[in-house]
Formats: C-alpha cells, structure tokens, sequence
DNA sequence: GCGACAG
DNA sequence: ATCTTGTCGC
C-alpha cells in the first residue's frame, strides 16, 4: 500500500482499495485510545491550493478525555487540491504525523471522507488501509452521499447517509443545536462504528477531541514556523 | 445567474 | 483548506 503521485495511479490503487472487505473492527468499551490527524497548509493567495503548497500536520492519541501524545511534521504538497484526489495532496503528510506519534491507539480520525467516494476509498479509508490501522472519516459535509439531516437538535440525533443503495456514513449532531457533522464508515469500520466511536471522542466542542487537538497543533505549528509579517 | 464535488 | 462578510450567543 502507497501514495501514487499521479491521478491514473492513484484513481487505479483506489479502485483496488475499494473493493476491498477488510475484518471488521469493534470498538473495545475501555480505555479506548482514539488518534486523530489534521493538516493545514500555508497562507498566501486565495484558490483551491497548488502542488507544493507548504503544509503541517498535526496529530494526537485521546484517551479518557486525556490527550495522552501529539506530534507536528511539515511537508509539501504533493498535488493540487482536487476533489476525489485528496489523498495526492495529503496523504504522505498525514501519514508521517501519524507515524510520529509515541503512544499507539485503537483507532483515528481523519478530515475526510471514507466510503463516500467515487471509488470507494477516500482518504480516510485509504490512510487506513496504508498504516493498517481501523480509521473514520469526518467532514463537514458529504462528498457524494446523500441523505437527510437529523430531524432532532439534540446531541446524538442523526440521520443516513447514502451512496446509491449503500449506506455510507451519518449525519451526526456532536452537540445539541449545532450542525451536525458528516462521519463516514472507513477502514474496517462500518457507518454504526463511526457513529459511536465519533459520539465517545466528542466532548463539549461539536469537533472530536483528538481532530481538535490535532487541528491546534497543526496550526500552531503553522503560526510559529511563518509569523505574520510587520 | 452561478455553483452545487472531502480538504 | 482559506478568504470575507454578517449574525448570534456568552
């Protein structure tokens, strides 16, 4: 498992990854250990980002609402971004984060889809499949799922999300009277999996803890390697 | 009318 | 993602 650097090859591996039925994972009830991972890239014009733009990952391990390890890498982007194609701008980054970490988890989080994908293997999924760990998706919205929001504006009020016949991921509301997130099934984890281990990392904010935590440390990573000028 | 397709 | 504008709630 790898990370093309052209879109043939990564349309091709995804294809491949797709179609692939990994042993199902389930999430032990204890002292579950759940990594999270975020990138973000540097300032300097407004657009969609180019192959090359600087980036900084940021990655954590929550257990017990105690954030228990994080770690900081930078990179480049190894491709425009381009939707269905993620993985090319930030797979290698995201992985590298994640290898940095020191304490070993039971599952992560990643800012991205999973099973709703062209191909069946967004990132989230494909980010499992390479570190051979149990990963979900989550985004702010679908990429080509379909589905209702959930009808309630309470905490844990869901609804389906839909690829054709197959259901995908949920809507989730994380926190009541906030939109509610997308989370997507990923590698060996199917859209209920999702679903609860989402609900159990999230805490006060509407963001999972270890999405949040890693989200903080890529951005401040960020701030103090390019300060503001003046 | 445009765009509607993760980040 | 990042940017910008506007609104809402603490």
């Amino acid at each position: 498992m790898s990370w093309p650097t052209t879109v043939t090859e990564l349309a091709r591996l995804q294809e491949a990854v797709g179609a692939i039925a990994p042993d199902p994972w389930y999430p032990s009830p204890e002292g579950l250990a759940t990594g999270g991972v975020f990138v973000c890239f540097g300032r300097g014009g407004s657009g969609p980002g180019a192959q090359g733009d600087f980036g900084w990952a940021g990655a954590s391990v929550v257990r017990d609402g105690r954030i228990i390890a994080g770690a900081t890498v930078t990179g480049v982007a190894g491709g425009a971004y381009r939707s269905g194609y993620l993985a090319l701008r930030e797979g290698p980054l995201l992985e590298a984060a994640v290898r940095a970490l020191s304490e070993p988890f039971d599952v992560l989080l990643v800012n991205a889809t999973g099973r709703d994908h062209p191909r069946r293997a967004g990132l989230a999924l494909h980010l499992g499949a390479v570190l051979g760990i149990p990963t979900i998706g989550v985004t702010h919205r679908p990429l080509l799922a379909t589905g209702d929001r959930p009808q309630s504006d309470a905490r844990e009020a869901t609804g389906l999300l839909f690829l054709g016949d197959d259901l995908v991921g949920y809507w989730v509301r994380t926190r009541s009277d906030s939109r509610p997130l997308a989370v997507h099934a990923g590698w060996r984890t199917s859209p209920e999996t999702a679903r609860s281990v989402v609900l159990l990392a999230t805490a006060a904010n509407r963001t999972p803890e270890p999405l949040r935590e890693a989200r903080r440390l890529a951005r401040t990573a960020r701030s103090a390697d390019s300060p503001p000028l003046g």
